[in-house]
DNA sequence: ATTGCAAATGATAATCTTTCTCATTAATAA
DNA sequence: TTATTAATGAGAAAGATTATCATTTGCAAT
């Protein structure tokens, strides 16, 4: 039985960092995040983290991106299709969001610091400190003008 | 077998207008939407049919409900804790929002022309006409200062 | 009013995603 | 190295939604 080898991941430091223990399961799904750009579901995580060592499960798999959802280093999307799908948590800085392009399903991300400001200004304004934001937005291509 | 009799609800009436078959179950559902201002699920939908006509199966209020949806008569949301959340759709004017609770869960309405107008842009910006918009805000309870 | 037919419904099975159970295994502190 | 406590694997279970199919119903044309 061979263990894999590969260095620790961003994340796999963070999750040292919050007090959580360092599995192999872990450690190979952290490894696997911090190498993915994308917003994968579970099901696509399992994939990938199978590749890099075949002996996980897929319940280890849901439980651990609970508990790193839990810890503030994942953060749970819905783009609809009925499945979770998850990304990295952003630092301090400025939230991301989603744009949908309406006909191919593919997520766009950007950032609006304008955008930041107006929601935490609004909410603020009734009387609440913001926790999250979770905003997508579903656009059509633009037909180009002729 | 006794017939509920009620009034055509403004729902039924929309149904009607895109061309869909206006049958007991869409008009019975249909008036209790009409009657809703909250975010059922399809689990307390079917309850508030129900009420007014009791041969009814929840495989069609799930039937409905989607169908609707897709005519856009009304808009799903996801408010978190896995289970679907219907409300009636905005007409023209702008769209409304959604605060929740961090604590309690509670979902507080808003709208805000300047956020619309911001979205819009940002949308357009990036070549894309803007189809849907979903935006939810979690936030805290301010403590009071003293 | 009747009739005919495509579409909708009811009841339940099937599916899909996620969580739970529990015996086994492994990580961390002493 | 060992003890202890938590994590894991495999599969069962749960919860939400969709599909199946025989029966019923809305509605357009008679």
């Amino acid at each position: 039985m061979k263990e894999p080898t590969f260095p620790d991941s961003p994340l796999a430091d963070l999750c040292r960092e919050r007090g959580l223990k360092l599995t192999g399961q872990r450690r190979t799904i952290a490894f696997v995040l911090s190498d993915s750009d994308d917003h994968p579901d579970v099901e696509e995580l399992y994939r990938r983290a199978v590749e890099v060592d075949p002996r996980i499960s897929i319940a280890t798999v849901y439980r651990t991106v609970r508990l790193f959802e839990e810890n503030g280093i994942l953060q749970r999307r819905d783009f609809g299709g009925g499945r979770a799908r998850y990304e990295v948590a952003d630092g301090d800085h400025g939230d991301h969001y989603h744009l949908i392009d309406a006909d191919s399903g593919k997520v766009i991300e950007f950032e609006n610091p304008e955008l930041d400001a107006l929601l935490d200004n609004i909410v603020r304004g009734m009387g609440y400190d913001l926790v999250t934001t979770r905003l997508s937005v579903v656009g059509r291509k633009k037909a180009k003008p002729r």
